[in-house]
DNA sequence: AGTGAAAGGTTTTGGGG
DNA sequence: CCCCAAAACCTTTCACT
């Protein structure tokens, strides 16, 4: 598998941006040919840089405001099949293991808090499940696809004055 | 703006999983023919419910392997000109207000923990930011795309036996 | 609102540098 | 590995139900 050049990253970025744009258009942006584009995009998602594509949602238009981080302390490690479970759950986005304290951390969306207070409810069912702490968000201020911005290393941040 | 009936739903669905599929292969799925589904979609997009088109990509080949939540405190409230500055940092993902107590959840994507500290580095030079505390991912269960799933609601759960 | 057929554009393939 | 050009496919429109 092929490091990514130049090419590959500035290609990556414009699909993360809007991946229904044509081969010609980000051909334009980054220099190359409409068929010399698509040949590294198929090269990518042959080689597993590209997941593959998805559309983003509303969170209100879909019904499902309420945005919550979950962190779940555990007794032992590792996924069991109970936790995994909650997978099936669609509210539940996203399920990380993290360091700090034995515990996972999860993102779930769910219509209102009375959807939030069920699920909570199915994570005390499982018996490893040892405390919860939530944290409900407000207002979200940022939320863009994954690894966006594939191209940039560290931009100049000029802070303005106090 | 109408609401979503079923057949938005199913082809919510469809896109979420994959969004390249074509609008045959999705009038099939969902029983409709291509026009009708691409009129949907149209009116979706006008309306704000579909937001745009990405790719996934996987964190390791992008080479930002390294997954972290940060939680951080701040004196006072809302969005500061400096804190919404972190916004052009590609490594952030996304910046949330929570309830809980007074502060900030950010997701953010690194390189390596050199590069995860100078970026704790910039938090603790604005002078809102009171202190953070960083739950580093170890491993990742499930990161699905935003409100995967639309179409289902409680599906049953059967726990495996202990 | 949905369907079928046709026009316009994009993806995809192949020959050549 | 890239480009140009042609074939295949898809999106988009339109008249009709």
């Amino acid at each position: 598998m092929r490091p990514l050049d130049d090419f590959d990253r500035k290609i990556l970025s414009a699909l993360v941006e809007d991946a229904s744009q044509s081969y010609a258009q980000m051909g334009e942006q980054v220099g190359l040919s409409a068929p010399a584009v698509h040949e590294r995009v198929k090269r990518m998602k042959k080689d597993g840089v590209i997941l593959g594509t998805t559309v983003r949602l509303s969170g209100d238009a879909v019904e499902k405001p309420l945005l919550s981080f979950v962190q779940v302390s555990t007794r032992g490690w590792g996924k069991s099949q109970r936790l995994m479970a909650l997978t099936r759950f669609p509210e539940v986005e996203e399920i990380h293991a993290v360091a700090g304290s034995t515990c996972l951390l999860m993102k779930v969306r769910t219509r209102d808090s009375q959807a939030l207070e069920s699920l909570l409810g199915q994570l005390y069912m499982t018996p490893q499940v040892v405390s919860t702490s939530t944290f409900v968000v407000l207002s979200t201020y940022l939320e863009r696809p994954n690894q966006a911005g594939v191209t940039e290393s560290w931009p100049e941040i000029v802070f303005p004055d106090v």
